[in-house]
DNA sequence: TACCAGGTAAAAA
DNA sequence: TTTTTACATGGT
């Protein structure tokens, strides 16, 4: 077996329990907190390892410790690529300040901030992820979409065995675009949606598609336009996605019904509401809308 | 049993 | 051009 351990800071606050309670909310096969370690099976260009983080420090001197496990060697190249791959996935160079300053007048989310103190948004490890994640969730409930979820990543994505136990990662467009469509149907999704992950996978393998690129936009606006030209994507998943796989945090998925329902609870007195009003409150966030919502989310799971 | 869930594209009007 | 419909699974 092969191990490699390192340390790596944030930006305070952060705070590491809160935030990886809320990101492994849901029990996705995929990743667990348990006993303040958290784990995910983690894709290196070669290999798939699994990668251990735990709490080193403190809300307001975070520090964590990463922990890479393998059953046979891991190249330098592929080591290199997972510290870069860990901050994207906490958001640990995110400097919460100047949201907290920004928001301060708004008094809901100034109350919810003081209780959630620290708390960052996940990112996804890549965006294809985050679009696959989002393809599925489309319409059903995320019970339902779990449960579609965690078949397309037992059933097609790579693993990695450590301990007598095996951990799964997320299929890639290469193990996705050479499957039958009756593979994917079969893991729960309609034949349309089985489509839309099939095709956004060969365009992806057949270098029609770059998504790289789109992550180095500057405007979010302008990637959520690129995102709706590929079929089965629309204004919401691509909202969604522009946040969960690329962390823009201005990008807010008001056509969501419910975070609609969540920001009438906390703005409008739980009267119901539809997008247009959604955008119209979230618009006092500025470019924090989406982190605001992942807040607000998070508040009413929790109850605050 | 029927209906709704963190929608979307395609058909019908 | 605008409105309606089919679609998948899991919970109520």
């Amino acid at each position: 077996m092969y191990y490699s351990t390192f340390n790596i800071t944030a930006l305070a606050p952060f705070d590491f329990d809160l935030s990886s309670r809320i990101f492994s909310e849901g029990a996705k096969q995929i990743r667990k907190y348990e006993n303040n370690h958290f784990w995910q099976a983690l894709r290196t260009k070669e290999d798939t390892v699994l990668l251990m983080v735990e709490s080193v420090g403190e809300v307001k001197k975070p520090e964590l410790q990463v922990r890479i496990e393998s059953p046979q060697e891991v190249s330098p190249e592929a080591l290199n690529s997972i510290p870069p791959l860990v901050h994207k996935m906490f958001n640990l160079s995110l400097d919460l300040n100047p949201f907290y300053n920004e928001v301060k007048e708004d008094k809901v989310l100034n109350s919810i901030i003081k209780q959630l103190y620290g708390l960052k948004n996940p990112t996804t490890p890549t965006l294809f992820e985050a679009l696959l994640d989002s393809i599925v969730e489309q319409q059903i409930s995320l019970k339902a979409a779990h449960t579609i979820e965690n078949r397309l990543i037992k059933g097609f994505g790579s693993s990695v065995k450590m301990y007598g136990k095996t951990y799964h990662a997320y299929p890639t467009p290469e193990e996705l675009s050479t499957l039958e469509l009756q593979q994917l149907r079969d893991c729960g999704l309609s034949f349309r949606k089985a489509e839309y992950i099939r095709d956004l996978s060969l365009n992806i393998v057949n270098q029609e598609l770059d998504l790289e690129s789109l992550g180095k936009m500057k405007n979010t606006t302008d990637i959520v336009e690129q995102l709706c030209e590929i079929r089965g994507i629309g204004i919401w998943t691509a909202e969604l996605s522009a946040l969960r796989g690329l962390g823009r945090l201005d990008a807010i998925p008001a056509d969501d019904v419910s975070l609609q329902r969540i920001i009438s609870h906390y703005y409008r007195d739980d009267e119901k509401i539809n997008a247009e009003e959604a955008r119209e409150i979230a618009k006092k966030w500025g470019k924090w809308a989406g982190l605001a919502a992942y807040y607000l989310v998070v508040a009413d799971l929790m109850s605050l």
